[in-house]
DNA sequence: TAAAAATACTCCATAGGTATTTTAT
DNA sequence: ATAAAATACCTATGGAGTATTTTTA
């Protein structure tokens, strides 16, 4: 069997002409060289130097056989080039799972930041809901998922992030739009607008207002539809505060205390090999997240 | 230090997702190939497998890393299959140096006959002068040379093909061109022209007539200078058989009995390693010789 | 005779085997 | 409880060293 070893051999071998030379080149003795360029050629069962005398030549098919060698030594170094590259723990790509209803909000605030704490990293952004977030995790597809908590995986590491209030979204028409604050046992159910099955966020919704599953309601796609519907009046849902973004015929009421929230965290596999970006990457959420949610409320 | 072996476990891995299977397939054990795959990462700093539980993963280095371990087993087995193709004793490129008195009257006798008799042989024709042919030969930069014996080289294989006679070549118009034998004895010297020094042929041509190496005699760089000379009835010259071709204004008038001779030989170095195609290429040359000598002396 | 490479031998690192333990489902 | 991988331990191949012989210029 060969080596990368052999290779090198040989090649220090083609440019010295010299078993000596080329021995002191490779940091070994010269009767070593010479027993593993024997060995090569009868690996290969090509004859590749001719010794003629004092002479060294390279027979016609070592010629082609040293170019071949030539270029099997690139590629090793590439090879050793790039796991060198990427010895850096806080070097690589990872591929994040995000979820719908907190992607689109939050991420566009992220990517600057993590840019910048992370700038070996090469980001992948999925949307997902939380259990293909989940699934991909474990079948290997994404390294991260950024989701609401709690999450069933057994074998993911979790971090907790920042918890993200809820407010009520309603018409601006709507007579709710004129309060300051609600409670949420004020809520009239019957107008709750909730999103598809699926989304995780119709089942937090669900549990804040302590509202049976099988109810039946408007049900949207998509936050934005949800959003849509409201404004044109078909009803009031709930809206996670990053998502709560002035819109014309719009108005977010917030909740009395206590303020029903979802808990945001950052998960990915117990065996990431990449720890150093995950703690990174959470420390830095929440940091920002922190800054944005303290900016809204000093605001409102 | 990475082998060839090891590629193939990193692939075999990669592709099976399970040691078990993996090392099946390497035919070798599960203990093995799972402290091989290690080492690999070991020696790599890099983690390129994620063992998460039963399932394996591949890390996102891994997979830049994997890919260019793909590029060297290709490499490798384009090496192992140019190592395969030339293994052939009888297949190969030759590079030979051919006398200029002889190589444009004999190559192309024998390009086709050794085509068919030698079809994976590249030929490669180098036009050089005896020293140049020896030179090149003990530098490596050619395999074979085909020249007129004796050569002095020490560690040449040489073999004789065949006897070239000489015959006198004469203008049309002059007195010998009517004699349908000559004796070299009876060549006036004052009208001989020789080729320029360093033409084996200008040595024989002396050594045959017993002239003295000072003679001053018209010179000319080229055989076929040389037959234009006599044409234009400047002298006369002695020809090698294989170039006495019929021309205007030109007479080849053979000798008695002894006729003089050159004697045309194959030579390469005794360490060249493909001596099968040199002695198929001797007999080769041999037996096409025979017949063309045979042909001329029957046609005269 | 002097150089360079090949050979002889010795040693040790390590690849690979078998048996067993650990881990995760 | 089962299946898969890791660990422990042993063996043996072969890569590399030193000393020496052979070869050739």
């Amino acid at each position: 069997m060969l080596s990368f070893r052999d290779v090198d051999y040989l090649l220090a071998l083609e440019e010295h002409r010299s078993f000596q030379k080329a021995a002191d080149t490779c940091h070994v003795s010269q009767p070593a060289l010479s027993m593993q360029i024997k060995k090569i050629e009868d690996v290969l069962g090509v004859q590749i130097f001719e010794r003629a005398g004092r002479q060294l030549h390279i027979t016609p098919s070592g010629r082609t056989l040293l170019d071949q060698a030539a270029r099997i030594q690139e590629e090793a170094a590439d090879l050793f080039a790039m796991a060198e590259a990427s010895k850096n723990p806080l070097e690589g790509r990872v591929r994040i799972g995000v979820i719908p209803t907190l992607g689109p909000y939050l991420w566009p605030h992220l990517l600057d930041p993590l840019e910048k704490a992370l700038p070996q990293v090469e980001w992948y952004l999925y949307e997902l809901r939380t259990e293909d977030v989940v699934a991909a995790l474990e079948e290997g597809r994404i390294d991260m998922g950024l989701l609401a908590l709690p999450v069933e995986g057994k074998a993911l590491w979790q971090e907790e992030l920042f918890e993200e209030p809820f407010t009520l979204c309603v018409s601006q028409d709507h007579d709710y739009a004129k309060r300051s604050f609600m409670d949420v046992s004020e809520i009239d159910l019957e107008q709750m607008i909730l999103l598809e099955e699926g989304h995780c966020l119709r089942d937090q919704a669900l549990e804040v207002c302590s509202m049976d599953k099988g109810i039946s309601t408007y049900q949207a796609t998509s936050l934005e539809t949800l959003r849509q519907m409201v404004a044109a009046r078909h009803g009031l849902t709930l809206m996670p505060a990053l998502a709560a973004t002035e819109m014309p015929k719009i108005s977010y009421v917030p909740f009395k205390r206590p303020i029903p929230t979802r808990q945001i965290g950052l998960v990915c596999r117990r065996s990431y090999p990449k720890p150093e970006i995950f703690e990174k990457t959470a420390g830095l959420i929440r940091t920002q997240a922190a800054g944005f949610l303290n900016s809204m409320k000093t605001a409102a």
